[in-house]
DNA sequence: CGCCGTTTTGACACTTCTCAACTTACGTGG
DNA sequence: CCACGTAAGTTGAGAAGTGTCAAAACGGCG
């Protein structure tokens, strides 16, 4: 299987220029080359690796391509005329984008870390079986994760929405491993590095870039997180935090 | 196909209900009965009707059945531990719901109308090939629209909100038919007959009900919309309530 | 006709946003 | 290696939007 680099990765769409600027459909290159190579079972597959903050697609583009996350981290927003910013979704290893309902794609792909992909060729999706099932397994770990992502958008406050973040970036645990008896069951190392921004997490949260800030103020003050750098958070108090999500 | 009437439905958990009791895993006893039928193709599938604020499932409950609007509405819904209530989706004719990525629900599930259902046995969903396919695009659809209500949630104000319900209420009309201009190229009567109450509008818009309830108000004021019954309004101004939705 | 649940309206509180200034972190070039 | 410039993040004060609580109005049904 040949692992395609490829130096072209322009900076694309950044946070503080999505605020600005309206991405409109026309005039837009996304980062990745259409270079395709034959694969087993007569399907086109391939691998791809994208550096940190390239465009993978635009809202609007035709979607002939699917994409499955081998290795990092892409993130999903869709834009408001006036440059209001909604992230989706943050799509991780083993999970699959760009799987329109139309003939284009319905928001923008971003790579938050340097990443790998396999990319589909959108036929093959339809056709093949064993394909189809893992999609439909993916599609439907998808619905329920935007349905939690909903009950937080729509009934959590700001320090629950950045408490729940959090919790989801702490590899291998899940707010169902807190009972609220103050002990928890995962035991990791309680040490996030995250991969997006302020503005990134504001924007995935529903809130502005201050509110994220201050509430992660407050709980560095209150003890339950600690600062290594701006972008590795100690948790102190998994429980304490756990507490904070409203999920218990 | 024979339609199965069945009389047990009761008064399922109502929107003041849920806000007050949170409902628990266990004890809870669905308005669906299981009498299945032997189909085509060796598959377990029957049509179910139901009547009004019927309950399909709740959350918890084991999934071993994935169901179909053929006629009617069903309102998904999720509850935190203290009350708050987010409907996460409005499941309409031709959708499909009750797919879970694990071996239980992920959210209630409980009927807006009457309502008409086909019920699938969730083993065939995921042998057979031309179920597969169907269920696949349903679910893509699903996640588009779960998609736009993040950036309804996430980034949208109050009178955006309702004025984007209202809209999706339109039948036959979407934002996409307004370009700003003025001019709407639906032509449907403009008449809609709601079947949520504010109540369970406000839980899916992320608002409370007293909010719903101005806005729909000052949007009359502003004679934009008609209430010739409190579940009747009349839009008065097409593009005047598009140009409130945010998206133009 | 009167009761009860839903909806509307009002006054006020509180959360979050906005705007502005300041601080910190990071990369470049001297 | 340090100084500088720029971008990212933090903090503060005030404004705006939405929630909360309470009361009144409305609508459906016995």
């Amino acid at each position: 299987m040949a692992y395609i680099e490829h130096g072209l990765a322009m900076t694309g769409a950044r946070a503080s220029a999505a605020r600005t600027e309206s991405l409109v459909a026309d005039g837009h290159k996304s980062d990745i080359e259409s270079t395709w190579h034959a694969f087993s079972h007569s399907a086109r597959v391939r691998t791809q690796r994208l550096d940190q903050h390239s465009v993978v697609f635009y809202e609007g583009d035709t979607a002939n391509r699917v994409f499955e996350v081998i290795d990092g981290a892409v993130m999903l927003y869709k834009l408001l005329p006036d440059g209001r910013r909604q992230v989706v979704d943050v799509i991780g290893a083993n999970d699959v984008f760009g799987l329109p309902r139309g003939l284009t794609h319905d928001c923008n792909a971003e790579t938050l870390t340097k990443v790998t992909l396999r990319v589909f060729d959108r036929k093959d999706t339809e056709t093949r079986v064993e394909v189809q099932g893992h999609i439909n397994r993916c599609l439907m770990a998808q619905v329920e994760k935007l349905h939690d992502h909903a009950v937080l958008l729509g009934r959590k406050s700001a320090f629950e929405r950045v408490a729940s973040f959090l919790f989801r970036c702490i590899p291998d645990c899940k707010t169902d491993d807190c009972d609220g008896s103050g002990v928890h069951k995962c035991s990791s190392s309680n040490m996030i590095t995250l991969t997006m921004t302020r503005q990134e997490i504001a924007d995935y949260l529903g809130l502005t870039i201050e509110t994220v800030s201050r509430v992660i103020s407050e709980f560095r003050r209150k003890g339950l997180i600690s600062l290594e750098k701006q972008d590795h958070i100690r948790i102190n108090s998994l429980c304490g935090l756990c507490r904070m999500t409203g999920a218990h």
